[in-house]
DNA sequence: TCTGGGGTCCTAGGACCC
DNA sequence: TCTGGGGTCCTAGGACCC
């Protein structure tokens, strides 16, 4: 029994390289909402030294002189490719994980026929050709080792994309010229520490003494330095894991001051949680509301967040608005100029659950209809067809998406369309 | 001018209870 | 001289992931 870790090759670049064969080659990057970092390089723009999470207009220049191809990201498009792409796995392994937009875990065994290493590239093929997506494929024991096979079947051209460590003599070496900072689950602090230490690479870090690991890494890194060893400590999650928050929160276009411009930003940010919410069935118990003022710019940055009950739980715009804007006013202080807000859902529990209220329920029915209703509209003829009174559309805080490709295969007006010229122009 | 968004888990410390 | 001890719940902060 062995662990696959299928990971996208940069994503986001792959996904819209599927759509515009022009940029095939040529150095592309994927920009944050606002279009404020870089958040997907293609192996192009790696080479030229574009850093993730640089912000753009720090690197304006090398970009131009380049004529680096560049997207605003276009989650709608992603995140349909991701799903066709967890499909194609479904034919390999009844046991899928799907770990994030841009990789997925499954269990392979290998059989008399074929050899895990086979099922790899056959894995990888048929994901090129039904998805366009290249992907890369490490093979072994426990998730946090196939990870490790992952990293390198990425990086060296050797394995064409795929590595089976399972068993391997080759698994000490590939552990060996594994940085430890590259570990799953241990990230730059740790990294550092680890380091100071002397431990600098995976394998170190599986020859470290238990009590040590655990004083330092907390009962999260033992786990990982187990899972180092080939002792499996995490499964794989097939079901996904009832969600415990909702957030949706979002840096303004440009800087905002009213509490005018502040409720129609919360208020969209409401509708948005609330639809995510009635869309994996839950209902939350609590609402948190929060503002900040630019924190690069700010002397005295100011965050205000707003914690509200619920009650009873409830799934239903109206409702969480009535609440959000009653916080707003508790935590709004004039005078200061916001760059950022968001809503938090929390305490939520499956709708199917919940108690019938004690009364009003002649409203509850109604309003149950009315949600209805209204995500159908909105599903059908398009999102914010029918909002809430409360939020206008528009605003200086509205995100920006200078660059955004069109909604390939999810918005019939933004189709590929072939011979005629794009309506999409860079 | 321009700096992302959305999650999870663990630990320590305080409040409170018996 | 010597100020219990254990349990639970909550929160803030810190670490991590993509």
């Amino acid at each position: 029994m062995s662990i696959a870790l299928v990971d996208a090759n940069n994503f986001y670049c792959s996904c819209e390289r599927v759509f515009a064969a022009r940029l095939h080659g040529r150095p592309v990057v994927v920009l944050s909402n606002n279009d404020g970092c870089i958040i997907a390089r293609s192996e192009e723009a790696k080479a030229l030294g574009l850093k993730m999470g640089t912000p753009i207009f720090q690197v304006r220049e090398l970009i131009e002189r380049n004529r680096v191809e560049v997207f605003s990201s276009n989650y709608e498009l992603y995140g349909d490719i991701s799903a066709r792409l967890h499909e194609v796995l479904h034919d390999f392994s009844p046991e899928v994980e799907h770990y994030s937009i841009d990789e997925s875990f499954l269990r392979l065994d290998a059989s008399r026929r074929q050899t895990l290493d086979s099922i790899g590239r056959e894995i990888r093929n048929r994901v090129r050709k039904l998805t366009g997506i290249p992907v890369s494929i490490g093979i072994a024991e426990t998730k946090t080792l196939a990870k490790i096979a992952g990293y390198h079947a990425k990086r060296s051209k050797k394995t064409r994309g795929v590595l089976d460590l399972t068993g391997s003599p080759h698994q000490e070496r590939a552990l060996g010229l594994t940085p430890v900072e590259e570990v799953w689950g241990i990230g730059s602090r740790y990294g550092e520490m680890l380091r100071g230490s002397g431990i600098e690479t995976a394998l170190d870090l599986r020859e470290a003494a238990d009590d040590w690991v655990r004083q330092h890494l907390t009962v999260v890194g033992l786990r990982t330095v187990h899972e180092l060893r080939g002792v499996p400590c995490l499964s794989l999650e097939i079901v996904p894991a009832t969600r415990k928050t909702v957030t949706v929160s979002r840096s303004f276009g440009a800087e905002v001051e009213t509490l005018c411009d502040l409720r129609a930003a919360i208020a969209f940010y409401v509708s948005r949680a609330a639809e995510k919410l009635r869309r994996h069935k839950l209902a939350a118990g609590m609402i948190t509301i929060f503002i900040e003022t630019n924190r690069f710019k700010d002397d005295r940055p100011y965050v205000g967040s707003a914690t509200l009950q619920l009650a009873p739980l409830t799934d239903a715009t109206p409702e969480m608005l009535a609440v959000a804007a009653c916080g707003l006013e508790s935590i709004f202080r004039p005078g200061r100029r916001y760059k950022k807000a968001g809503v938090t859902l929390g305490e939520l529990a499956p709708i199917e659950t919940l108690t019938r209220r004690l009364w009003g329920d002649d409203e509850n029915e109604r309003m149950k209809i009315l949600m209805q209703t209204v995500d159908c509209l909105n599903a059908k003829f398009g999102r914010d067809v029918l909002r809430w009174g409360m939020f206008v559309n528009q605003g200086t805080w509205r995100t920006r998406f200078g660059k955004r490709s069109p909604r390939y295969t999810t918005k019939w007006m933004e189709i590929l369309q072939i011979g005629s010229n794009s309506r999409f122009k860079k």
